[in-house]
DNA sequence: GAGTTGATGTCAGTGGCTGACATCAACGAC
DNA sequence: GTCGTTGATGTCAGCCACTGACATCAACTC
């Protein structure tokens, strides 16, 4: 006989997400998640840090797609080129089959606050892994850290762009119009 | 007869960035705040919105003269060259006389993560309004958020080299520096 | 079969935050 | 001058996020 059901972590995300989706963020307690897929609420504090982070901390395997892809680009790229190709990379985690999930899980997290500061947090630790990353083949640290800050304004814009209403491309397309146009801004600087 | 002493939601301030650098954020509660300064837990929560919000309330200035600094910008200006003259205008907000007190805040958010969201957010917003401006001055959508996000990237990467041990160039130099790199990264790209 | 492990439950407690209502100096209308 | 209003504050009760301590008990080990 099983004690208990498998896959407690992955069914508190679904039960957190439908919750949040269809009664708000604010309006779903955390014992009510737990209960609707028959835990008790100090059991979902055991899985996630709190109650935002049951919607954030599978990112980590993005970080860490970001991190080899900047490893294994060639010795020879320039920083942003190393960039564009992590960007490139891990544009694979987000086909056109995820997309309309994407733009659920963007909808509730947009409509409040404590979901979007989680999720810049995110988006800062990854520019953080991405700089380190980018140290480690020998750029130095200021310029690291710009480029890595860029890599991310890159991936924000063109991610909001990709779940917009009416955009058709790839995100990856979309992040290579976005350095395209990063490049023409760039160079009409003094 | 005065009945409160005057100036409540500053001496919150204070003490709250006392307490926090003292104690610990964690280890300060509300109520410990407020009644550091003769005041009750309910009243804190009348001049802040929340216990993190008290390090962050000021921060609408700098918005509204990144904002006015965009819009007063020249007309032919390019995109990235405004954000340039908005950095360059705002980094008054930050002489030498104020990078010891910004070095103590900094110290205290950059300690507690709840701090650093919350900063973030307010980048975040920054990086919003900065854009809308951007807009208003006839920059297409995405080239504004583009814009935008990356003269913030300029700007975080600035100040933290700013306040940073043994820097002893002003934040306006940095940033100059910065958006020189800027150029030559962009330029690097195929 | 005895001991160990590990995911879970139970319970009590702290602290952030809110709504409702009361207080009372200052201020303006008359 | 009195009186009603205003607005910053206090008081109190309560919800909920989150934590520490301890108990439970199937599964697994030896």
């Amino acid at each position: 006989m099983v004690r208990w059901e498998p896959g407690a972590t992955d069914r508190l995300r679904v039960a957190a997400l439908d919750l949040y989706l269809q009664q708000g963020y604010e309006q779903t307690t955390v014992g009510e998640i737990a209960k609707s897929v028959g835990l008790t609420e100090r059991t979902f504090f055991r899985h996630f840090a709190d109650k935002r982070e049951v919607l954030f901390d599978a990112e980590g395997h993005l970080e860490q797609a970001f991190v080899d892809a900047v490893a294994a680009a060639p010795p020879e790229a320039a920083p942003l080129e190393v960039i564009q190709a992590a960007l490139t990379t891990t544009a694979q985690f987000f086909g056109a089959e995820r997309r309309s999930w994407s733009q659920k899980r963007y909808q509730v997290i947009s409509a409040n606050l404590p979901l979007k500061e989680r999720e810049l947090l995110k988006m800062a630790s990854l520019a953080n892994a991405l700089a380190a990353a980018l140290q480690r083949r020998g750029v130095p640290e200021l310029v690291a850290a710009l480029a890595a800050q860029t890599g991310i304004a890159v991936f924000t814009v063109a991610f909001e762009q990709w779940i917009a209403d009416g955009e058709t491309r790839s995100l990856v397309e979309v992040e290579r119009e976005l350095l395209g146009e990063l490049k023409v801004l760039a160079a009409a600087l003094r």
